[in-house]
Parts: structure tokens; C-alpha cells; sequence
DNA sequence: GGGCAAGTTTACGTAAAGGGAAGATTTATG
DNA sequence: CATAAATCTTCCCTTTACGTAAACTTGCCC
């Protein structure tokens, strides 16, 4: 009855699940960003929703620029102050700060971009309009 | 009298210029991204406003994801589609609407992490309050 | 016009983020 | 149980976007 039903999952189906390569999770913790796994006896790793969960947010803010090493001494940062919970908050809220400030530039770039571009076609549709009627 | 003048720059100045080095100029050159430079007498390239541009519309493009080779092929097409201005509209349209695309969805990426980080502040910052009052 | 900074080519080096194969072992399945 | 499929570790390979050194030539300044 102590079965603690906690649904593990191995790393291929993860992958395919995920969208990526088993490499891609071996990787991952290869370089320290998903702490050791849990194995079966056999020493195949077995994955639950937390590590899980951990993998999709880390395919998250990789999506958007932050690369491994940013990560890496993030949760460092994180893990060190997660001991005392009194210090936690200034430095947690430090950094959280930084990185909305650099998603906040990033979207701004990316508006001014899709503004060029889109004057860009605009411009050049008025050529093939004036083309046609002349 | 027929100096035109056309202000040309030598890359380690243009570099400075554009906080990059003289290395990124050459490698982008030798990639194809911009073609064959001008050259003096001597052999050393020369740099005119057109060009000054050009590169910095590729560090543009650089800054928000789109590599080295996508450019490439977006010059390419660009370039093809220029020789006869009749098929240059609707290909070049796609193009830039497909990049308009890319861009919406950064976008709206980085505004869902921009949330999820912003959310995640205040349910600490929330944690820190009751800490303090209790 | 002598000297030194700045430029040139060639070529090897590097960091990031995995890819891919080999050889052994484990797990799943008929 | 046998066999196939999936995992395991180890190791070398690959691409991207330059960095860096060497050996040499040009350009600019006094």
C-alpha cells in the first residue's frame, strides 16, 4: 500500500515527450543543472514531476536567450540562499529583477525590429502597386 | 573636382565604431554576408556608408536570434529576386512575413516569462510580508 | 623616409550544445 | 527464457561565430 504513486518516467519517452533527444536530458544533468537522478536498481534513470517540470522550464528560458551557463549560476544562487530562508528574498529578488530587465529589452528590440520590417514590406507593396497602375 | 566624396572608413575604425572587432568584419566578408570589399591601392579594404549599414542591419538581425546562415539565404533570395523587379515582390513578401511571424512569436514568448518571472517575485515578496507581521 | 601602428592572409584554437557510434548492460515482451 | 528494444558510459565529432598567433605588407606621422 506504501507504493507512493509517483508516475517515473524514462528518459526516451521523456524525450519524445519533450520534443528532444535523451542526449539532450543526459546533457543536462551532465552539466549540473538537474542534480543527480534517481535510478532503478539496474541504473536506469527514472524521472517524476519535478524533474519533469524542471526540464520544460529550463527548454523555456532557453527558448528565449538564456543560455546553460546563466542557468547554471542561477540555480546556483537559488540552491545557496534556499538554506536559510531569511536571506533568500533580496538576492532572489535581485536577480529576478535583472532578468525581467533583459526580457524587457529583448521584447523592445524585437518590436522595433518588426516595426523595420514590416515598414520594409509596406514600402515595398507601394512600388508593385505603382508598377501596376502605371 | 570629381573626388566623390563618399567618406569611406578603414575597418578598425568602423569596428570601434560599431563595438565589434576587426575579426567579426572579415569573418562576415568571408561568409559571403557582404560581398567583396573595395580596396585601396595597397590592398587594405575600405568602408562606404552603404556598407556601415548593411553590417549594422546584420547585427541587428543578430541581436534577436536569426544566425549567420538564415541570413545568408535571405540575402540570396533577396539578391536572385532583385535581378527582375516583376518576381521580386511576392517572394521577398513571404519572406518578411514569415519573419514578422517569428518575431510575433518571440514576442509572445518572452512576455509569458516576463509574467512568469513577475508573478513569481510577488509570491515571495508576499512570503517575505507575512514573515515580517507574524 | 624611417618607424611603428594598423592592415593583410593563413591557419589553428575555442566554447557551447549537443550528435553519433561502440560495446556492455538492463528492461520489456512474446 | 530468449530476444529485441531501450539505457548505460565513454569518447570522439560537429557546427557556429569568432579569437589569436604568425609572418608579412601598408599607411600615416614627424
Amino acid at each position: 500500500m506504501s507504493k507512493t504513486q509517483v508516475s517515473l518516467t524514462q528518459i526516451g519517452k521523456l524525450a519524445k515527450q519533450l520534443g528532444i533527444t535523451t542526449r539532450t536530458i543526459r546533457y543536462y544533468e551532465e552539466i549540473g543543472l538537474m542534480g543527480p537522478t534517481n535510478r532503478s536498481s539496474g541504473g536506469t534513470r527514472n524521472y517524476n514531476q519535478n524533474e519533469v517540470l524542471r526540464i520544460k522550464f529550463i527548454l523555456k528560458l532557453k527558448e528565449l536567450g538564456i543560455n546553460l551557463k546563466e542557468m547554471l549560476t542561477l540555480a546556483d544562487t537559488f540552491d545557496t540562499h534556499n538554506q536559510n530562508f531569511d536571506t533568500i528574498t533580496p538576492r532572489v529578488l535581485e536577480i529576478l529583477d535583472l532578468h525581467i530587465g533583459k526580457v524587457d529589452d529583448k521584447i523592445a528590440k524585437l518590436s522595433s525590429l518588426r516595426d523595420d520590417i514590416t515598414n520594409y514590406r509596406s514600402r515595398i507593396a507601394d512600388l508593385l502597386q505603382k508598377q501596376e497602375t502605371e
